[in-house]
DNA sequence: CTGAAAGCGCTAACAA
DNA sequence: TTGTTAGCGCTTTCAG
């Protein structure tokens, strides 16, 4: 009998019908011990738990979604952004990943804080734990309050990933990003190879001191470290400049090259390459080499226009997107991530080929 | 009452049984006209479809897979291959993106050809056409045959879609590929970058005699095309080696660069790069610049032993896993293409960015 | 602790 | 040409 049924399955996918029929229960409490809602002795538990694995059970997830007519909320916990920035991309591949699961019924709801204000992040996470989200994916610039947040979301059972960067010690669900310190080796590469520069020019940001974190850090130690590694002699030059004052900026930089003329290598190892696309644009050099991080559109812009010669980096919206679907799948379907830290391919952009990216 | 029909939906997604009371209709006659499937009066037709945007109703996929219980069978027609080779990669996409539709159920069909030979093809092609499949994604190289098959399909009803090339006076739903012409142009500026070589050596491939076209011509010309024009000076040596002799291989090779010792730049325009890795391993030059195209195991090896510089590539696999999904969303949910020519971003990879690719 | 039963939104016979 | 109806496989009350 038990084989008959067995082989009655065979042709197709079991149902839980089968399940259920194989054990001698009913299929109210098969659906039960898949989905741990309890209530069911320890004895059925088993018998049903060897019944799905004989027959090689999988839930069909057409009729699940569709039995229980449930919308899962996803929280989206990141820096707020104006068009044009970084974090708009991010938010952009949360919405293309929503709409990738649409059968899944997934909902984004974003949580914007302000990058300078810990009182701001910390009100977003208030929030969140407030509307009890299926799943929370954040990028966090504060250590102790994303501490503290992680571990109220745990308390609570609600899972998170981390999107672009990540604190290790937290117990996170996933991770996807790209490892900074590498894609600052890459860019010094790019900047020298097939040269020996004696001198480069780091351009970098006056931050706004309200900053707890330089989330530039590591890139910029990644960059540093290959030029001292591969080029000793070469002297590096840092000048700041101010991303909200576009005067400061060219003078600063036209100051720098009226001093220093020999300089033929230029590097941003923050994503605002195109602050200086000004500058490089009013004052050609056709040997000066610029490279630059993050396909932000002003920065492709830069790139076919020939002021900067490489960009490196990676599909940003793809980040939010496969942490999202891949935090949707182990939530709903309760498919484990196949990895946890992911880290996603740095991508070299070239005036060459930019065409199609 | 029809406002009140209206109203009542917008809290939610409308339903078919919505569309039908809104037109006072049942579920089966709208149904009918979703699907095209006849026997129904051209004024219904036309007060349903009006129904259906007033309330902005989309058919819940769930709902409809699970009722028929259907599966979607795709052919995909490709040249027949060893492990290792390039068409492993479309292989392994299209089984992927088979897997993440699987709430689609979809099934994909292999029918490997031999490239040499037409008359594979054209067998191929005949199984396809009997087996009936709700789609075609294909793999071309022989013109004629596949004019005529493409017909053939037109006439059965089943949309096709082509996959790393295509012929261009044929009416497929979709292509996903790379341009050719261009990439062996990014290659030759990655070859030649900061340089100005006054050799370079292109390798190639002893061709079968039985091949009728070359597939690799497109990237040849644009490789050669670049060289021309920015190194006008610059001699191209070519040498043929053979792919089934490793012998004769680092032989020609040897010869070669015995008598052209000068030559600092080598280059092979198809995807076998790593034929060469023995004698670049066995005869190392730190002044060499090495490039090569596609990342299969075996380039990756050689790039990321040092024998390779750069490589051209484009994620092989994604190619096929793209055409499958939009193939199957405009088959199955009717979602026409946003676009029907499709050019992949093409990928630079160094030892650098390798990692995680 | 367990079973029965009423759907979820859609499809596809089958009747009419 | 149209309506009716019995499911698809699963979830979720509600009784017991």
């Amino acid at each position: 009998m038990t084989q008959e049924i067995i082989e009655d399955v065979q042709r197709g996918q079991a149902t839980i019908f089968d399940v259920a029929k194989l054990c001698g229960v009913s299929r109210g409490t098969v659906d039960r011990v898949i989905h741990r809602r309890g209530r069911v002795s320890q004895d059925t538990v088993d018998k049903v738990k060897r019944a799905i694995d004989m027959l090689g059970y999988r839930p069909n997830p057409n009729a699940s979604i569709l039995a229980s007519r449930k919308t899962f909320r996803f929280a989206c916990l990141i820096p707020r952004f104006v068009p044009g920035e970084y974090w708009e991309k991010i938010h952009e591949g949360f919405i293309t990943g929503a709409q990738l699961m649409f059968n899944y019924n997934i909902e984004v709801e974003f949580h914007l804080y302000d990058q300078t204000s810990p009182a701001s992040y910390l009100k977003c996470c208030d929030d969140i734990l407030e509307s009890i989200p299926a799943g929370v994916i954040m990028n966090a610039v504060f250590k102790a309050e994303t501490k503290d947040f992680a571990g109220r979301l745990e308390a609570a059972g609600i899972p998170y990933a981390f999107v672009d960067n990540k604190f290790d010690d937290l117990n996170y669900t996933l991770y996807y990003g790209v490892d900074p310190y590498k894609s600052g080796t890459l860019g010094a590469f790019l900047l020298t190879n097939h040269c020996n520069p004696k001198e480069i020019a780091l351009v970098r940001l006056i931050r706004d001191s309200g900053h707890k974190a330089d989330p530039n850090a590591p890139r910029r130690k990644g960059f540093l470290d290959y030029i001292e590694k591969k080029h000793p002699g070469c002297t590096v030059h840092t000048l700041f400049i101010d991303p909200a004052d576009s005067h400061q900026v060219y003078m600063t930089m036209k100051d720098f090259f009226t001093k220093h003329p020999d300089v033929k290598h230029v590097a941003m190892t923050n994503s605002r390459i195109y602050l200086i696309d000004e500058y490089l644009r009013a004052n050609p050099d056709c040997d000066r080499v610029v490279v630059g991080f993050d396909d932000l559109e002003a920065n492709l812009a830069s790139l076919r226009s020939g002021q900067v010669e490489y960009l490196v980096t990676r599909h940003i919206p793809m980040q939010a997107q496969h942490a999202l679907h891949a935090l949707a799948e182990s939530v709903i379907r309760g498919v484990k991530p196949s990895k946890r830290n992911n880290y996603l391919h740095m991508d070299i952009l070239h005036h060459l080929n930019l065409d199609d990216y």
